[in-house]
Order: structure tokens, then C-alpha cells, then sequence
DNA sequence: CTGAAAGCGCTTACAG
DNA sequence: CTGAAAGCGCTTACAG
């Protein structure tokens, strides 16, 4: 490999000023840095940013941990944030948070050890493991699409007043009997709030959760058959695919028979006409990104109180939902 | 932060001690492993990689470098790739590689400033002066999902195989006037060989792109009136959906009026029965890291001929296409 | 089994 | 504007 000695020998200068050629310092003269980059090429170097980030203790890496399911979600937030860090020339090392025991902790140690600047991971659940390695690391942490730790900043899609929304949506033409299909729990408050702002008695029926994922298919028409809800939320590519095969099956007709609303886009819900709710991804993406490099580029952190940023979801009103009107028997 | 020379201290030995207990040497006694990591936890230590990349030469790191477009097929390999790589404690950093120009050649060259041991990269077309990086440095370079470069390994799906398959089932159910709809052309020859084969003519109705993206319909629409296909096959899940709506739109039923075969599983296609050919991401993903990882843990490279695998696809068969019979007017 | 010492490839005050 | 020198935090022959 070839290193900044042989370029300084080679354009004859000192080390010290082909490192001055390579970083911002402009203390150097246009013709010596000429000669230092005509070696360059002609050697073909490629300064070492592991030498570099050793010394200036600087490794210009941001370490972003993500839940390994296959929710494209993830994945395109991810790649919006890589792509706003690589213009201010950071790397970002990209780990996966499985749901496996110590996973996100390992992690954790791992980009701690490579030094990264700033940390961005999705949590799962609270662990009190890697909240003190957090803690007594001083390296910016954020969590994103979710909210585990009030100690550090998070970065999520305002889910509660994304439920609450679509639920007084439905109330307002109509609809009573309403079911929220959704893997995790976190959804439900949002529904049952407005239901009772309502003055809508809540039951079972209200929240049904689609695990195991093997199994949502039976669960679902269960649950349908058992509640007879006159609206559905699915939450989750994956859920509403169960869903509308279901429905397929049952003979329901969308919205004549049963009105449906999706949580984000997908190949589905445009086919469909489905209404959806969902994450802006430019949106997250570049906000995250913000924060960050707030972090990464101005070394003053400010230190004070751990912000919690709830971002707006996108509606898409299609015709998915069905009107019920007096004289029709669900009222 | 605390270094190895505080832990040293506090345990009461010396650097390389600590060095040694952190690093496979087992070389170093129980007892005195304990009182160093005993040390080390007190202090909340870890080990910084960065020092130790620059003094061993191994970054244990690998470059990724994907395409971004917003196919989960690319995604969801990347997250396999960084899962078998953990275990073998290499982390990986991630980068994109869009369209726009150099984007891949500055995204290597920033991945060789970090030492990476090895890069896999999706490879959008051939650029001389990305052959030449590639060929100057010594790190091994891997390509994937694409084949663009004869100099360089690569993995992907036998696409020409696949394409050939389908083509050919669709011609033993009846069909002659078959038409792809591929954003790339890399699909086509598959088809128009198998045809040949079967000594049916090719037309311009053969094969459509879909580009650009924003009139797929329109151009999926038109192709459709004029050419009057009896079968066609959909790559790309944008395609696909375009597609259905457009089906939908001129009250084409699958497959009575038109029989359709799509490209990798999605929503849509377990939702409305579509029979699929596509990629087995685990398997693909595995066989990356295992290239991968031979030349990372065996540092002898073979260095014979670059090798060019071709993966097998995974075939589901539904009920999305018509066994066309004598009487049939298509025939 | 353990320590002293050299050195990985840079950066950055400090002089000049 | 440029160079000599120290040092970032480790690893690893080399002795003992």
C-alpha cells in the first residue's frame, strides 16, 4: 500500500504537507500541491482514513442499527440517511437489531469500538444494559421509528395521532364497529382514545394482533367472522395482504361490504383503491439526518432535555371506505 | 475515553497484556486475564478498533455498495450479507450507487480509504476508470446482482435461464405472442432465444420498457391495445403493479383474458394469484458471504479466472396463466 | 507467561 | 508556506 511517505519523497516534500494537500488547510501553495497531487496519481494513494481517524480522533462515521424485518420502510429510511451523511463525507457502518437476545447491545458495542460519531437504532424494547452503555459513552445516540428510552432523542412517525385521525375519520361517516389489526400494540391507544372522545363503548374486537405472522391469515377471518367489524385498520404490508385475501375469500367486496384503510403505500393498497396512512420517507429520512449531522458538525452539544420528534404521516384518501348511511343495518 | 494503558495501569500490568487478553492469543493466565477484565469493566473500557485496524492491517471491515432503487430484492440481500458477515465479527459499511455519475467510482474510492478487506457491489455498467481503481488495489471486489465487469467475480440470478423457463412454459400452455416488460434489457435475450428455439417469429411486441416510470401505464396501455399479447411477463414490482392496474382498468381477467407471470413474490402477486419466478434471497445472500468470506479468513487468494455463478431461481406456480386449447382464437 | 519497545500512517502544534 | 517531531491506541516480534 502505498502511503503518504512515498508521495512526499516521490513530489519531495514532507508528510506534513501532503497531509496539508489532503485536508482543508488551504497553508499551502498552489504549485507544491500540485506536485504532491501529480505523485499522488502517479502512485495511485489513497490517504488511509483509519491512520487518519486515529489520529485527529475523528473516524467521520455515523453507526445506524435497524430491526431485521423486511419492512421496506426501514430499508428506505436507511438509505435516505446514508445518502444525506455521505454529502458531508460521512460513512455510515449499518448493523441489524434482530430481536434476539443482546443483539442490539452487541451492536452497540461494536460501532463504540469502531469509534463512530453518532449512533442512530431502531429500539425494540427498553434494556437497561444498553441504556447505561449509552449513557456512559458520550457519543450522540437517536433512536428512530420508535421510542423506548425517554433519555435519548427520538425521531418517529406520530402513530397515535395517525390512529386517532383514521379513527374519527370512520366515525365521522359512520362507522362504529371498527378493528385495528396490528402486530404490536402500540397503534391501539390512538383508537380507543377516540372511540371514547366519541362516546363509543370499546371491546375485544377493537384490537386484534395478527401473530403469529404464520398464522394471520386464520386469525384474521376469525376475528372477522366472530366481530363483524364494518371497518378494518391493517397495519403492516404483511397484514394487509392477509387481510384482502381474507376478504377475497369471504366474498367481502371493499367498501360495499367491509371498508378497509392501510398503513403506507404498497403494491396493494394502489391496486386496491385502498385509503392508507403512512411514513413520508424523504421526510424521516432527511430529518433524522438533521439531527445528526447537528451532532456530528457542530461539536457544542447542547446537552439539554431529551427531544422526542413526532413527524406528520402522509394521508392518501381513496375509496376504500364506505359512507354508512341511516337505514343501513350497521346503524 | 478510557485506553488500554488506563486498564494496564489499574490492573497492574502492562499494555501489551491487555493487548493480548482482548486479541485470540491465548497466551496470557487466567488470573491475570480476570484482573484485567475486571479492570477493564470498572473502567468501562473498549477496545478501540481503530488503533488496532491501523496497527494490524485488518479492518475487519467490508464495503457494500448498492444500487438505490427502492427494490426490496437489494435491501433485504444487503441485511443478509451484514448478518453472516457479524458472526464473523466483520462489520460493514454501507453505500449507494445511484445513476448519477462517478457516484460508484467516489463510493469505492472512499470504502479503499478505509482499508476494507473485501466489496461487493451492484454494478449498474462498465466504467474504465472503476476497473482501473478496482484492478490497482488488491482488495477483493465482488459483484453482485449484475455481472458488468468479465475481470471480477460475480453473483447473481441466471435471469437468461429464467426468462428462458418462462417462455417457454408459457409456449407449451399455447402461448406465441408473449411480451416482457423489463425496465433492462439484460431479460430480453432469454426470450427472443426461446422463441427461436421454437421456431416462432419475434416482433417488436416482444418486448416493452416500461421507462420511464412515471408513464409505465400509458405505455404498458398502449403496448397492450396494439400488440394484443396473450401472455405477458412483468419484472419489477413497480412494473407489475402498473401493469394490474391497467388489467384492470380495460376488464382484462387473469387469466382468462390474459395470462401474466411476474418477476420476485410481492403483494400483489400472492394477493391475485400470479404465478412468480425470483430471487431466493437467503440463498443468494449466503452465497455473497460465502465468497466473501473465503477470500476474508483464507488470505491465500487463488487468484485464477474471475468466476461468474449463476443462481437458481425459485418457481411458484399459480393460476395466472391460460392453457390455451384448439378453437382458441389466439391459436 | 509477561514487558519494553518499535511502529502502523497519519495530523498538528511548534518553530522557522 | 513548510518541516521536524511527537503522538493517536493499539499489536507483535523479541527477549527474558
Amino acid at each position: 500500500m502505498v502511503t503518504s511517505r512515498d508521495v512526499a519523497k516521490l513530489a519531495g516534500v514532507s508528510v506534513a504537507t501532503v497531509s496539508r494537500v489532503y485536508s482543508d488547510s488551504n497553508a499551502v501553495t498552489d504549485i507544491t500541491a500540485r506536485k504532491v497531487l501529480d505523485a499522488a496519481r502517479q502512485l495511485g494513494y489513497i490517504p488511509n482514513t483509519v491512520a487518519r481517524s486515529l489520529k485527529s480522533n475523528r473516524s467521520r462515521t455515523v453507526g445506524l442499527v435497524i430491526t431485521n424485518i423486511f419492512n421496506p420502510v426501514f430499508y428506505q429510511v436507511a438509505a435516505v440517511i446514508t445518502t444525506e451523511l455521505e454529502k458531508f463525507n460521512y460513512k455510515v457502518i449499518l448493523s441489524f437489531n434482530s430481536t434476539y437476545e443482546r443483539s442490539l447491545l452487541k451492536n452497540l458495542q461494536t460501532l463504540l469500538a469502531a469509534r463512530v460519531e453518532a449512533i442512530a437504532f431502531t429500539p425494540l424494547f427498553e434494556d437497561s444494559d444498553v441504556l447505561e452503555l449509552l449513557n456512559s459513552s458520550n457519543v450522540y445516540s437517536l433512536q428512530v421509528l420508535g421510542n423506548a428510552y425517554q433519555q435519548f432523542d427520538s425521531i418517529m412517525c406520530n402513530d397515535y395521532a395517525a390512529t386517532s385521525k383514521l379513527t374519527q375519520y370512520l366515525i365521522d361517516r359512520g362507522h362504529r364497529n371498527i378493528m385495528l389489526i396490528c402486530p404490536t400494540e402500540d397503534r391501539k391507544e390512538g383508537l380507543l382514545h377516540t372511540l371514547a372522545v366519541n362516546r363509543i363503548d370499546s371491546y375485544e374486537g377493537n384490537y386484534i394482533s395478527p401473530l403469529p405472522l404464520e398464522n394471520s391469515a386464520s386469525i384474521i377471518e376469525d376475528a372477522i367472522t366472530k366481530y363483524r367489524p364494518t371497518a378494518i385498520i391493517a397495519v403492516t404490508q404483511d397484514v394487509l395482504t392477509a387481510l384482502m385475501i381474507v376478504l377475497k375469500k369471504l366474498h367481502y367486496n371493499i367498501p360495499d361490504d367491509i371498508s378497509v384503510i392501510a398503513y403506507d403505500e404498497n403494491p396493494l393498497s394502489q391496486y386496491e383503491n385502498i385509503t392508507t396512512i403512512g411514513h413520508n420517507i424523504q421526510y424521516i429520512g432527511t430529518e433524522i439526518s438533521r439531527f445528526l449531522l447537528d451532532h456530528l458538525l457542530e461539536k457544542n452539544a447542547p446537552g439539554g432535555a431529551p427531544r422526542h420528534i413526532f413527524l406528520d404521516t402522509t394521508f392518501i384518501e381513496r375509496s376504500s371506505v364506505k359512507e354508512l348511511t341511516r337505514g343501513n343495518k350497521e346503524i
